[in-house]
DNA sequence: TATTGTTATACTCTATAACTATA
DNA sequence: TATAGTTATAGAGTATAACAATA
């Protein structure tokens, strides 16, 4: 009878981890869902958004930046350069590396997209305080920073 | 110079999606190394605390509680399968259906692999007080049921 | 007809090795 | 020799269609 108000998954909810796979999923779909009418995904309009925060960056700093392989960065781009949303520059001070720009049309679009994003935002933490938001945050930094110390 | 000490990723670490990704990183990472020893990764492990504790329950529904599609179960149950960990039983009143179990060394090592689990918990949320990480965890459910609703 | 478990398949994401051109 | 960007490739994880056995 304990047993039957039981969730098969009970065990597992009591690890943040599991909470995180499971409504990251649902941010995930909401989000690539928010992003396509402006023939985006999630990967790439993090992309557009640091390449417009921060004009002129190379690859391999983009690459750190969101902690993701170099190699699997270029199709990436490609992707938003044929969209004409961002440019690639050979440097002439170290003609081995490209800088990254948005172009205007990257600029306009990032803005439509990061005011779509806010509204995946406020659709996904509905029910949160401010506070509470911010707290999830701040929460979510601390289990980043603990994973990047091992 | 407002612009030098802004982080690439300020934008972006505003929406709690981002964090969500990079933190469940991390946490991926070392879940996956901490279970590595049992022989389980994080959906093996997750399935083996599922069936454990709603003993018989079928394949369709395990796929349900851990929102994957049946297909895909397949090989992951072959795999706790091999390795002793569970028994499928067909039933004898709806011959389609298999009966899911833990045998006991399934017993055992999901005990044992719950103890490394706990660990990593411990290890990924150091920093956290207890109130900060039970909010997390309702934080993390209130957006999961969130996505759902759409 | 519908459902359970299964096979086959494809698509995305991610990770590594090795190449090229520059330094 | 080392580094920036690239190519090729392989491994996970995930999604859909269609099948055989059973209801």
């Amino acid at each position: 009878m304990a047993q039957a108000d039981r969730a098969p998954d009970a065990t597992l909810r009591r690890f943040s981890g599991y909470g995180m796979k499971r409504a990251f999923n649902m941010v995930q779909s909401d989000l690539n869902a928010a992003l396509k009418p402006f023939g985006l995904r999630m990967i790439t309009f993090s992309a557009l958004v640091v390449i417009r925060d921060a004009p002129g960056l190379r690859q391999a700093r983009l690459a750190e930046v969101l902690q993701m392989e170099k190699p699997n960065l270029v199709a990436l781009l490609d992707e938003l350069e044929r969209a004409g949303l961002i440019t690639r520059t050979r440097l002439a001070e170290d003609r081995r590396a490209h800088a990254l720009d948005v172009t205007g049309a990257g600029i306009t679009l990032c803005a439509r997209a990061l005011a779509a994003v806010d509204a995946h935002e406020s659709r996904m933490t509905e029910g949160l305080t401010p506070e509470e938001r911010a707290a999830l945050i701040r929460a979510l930094r601390v289990i980043e920073t603990n994973g990047g110390e091992t």
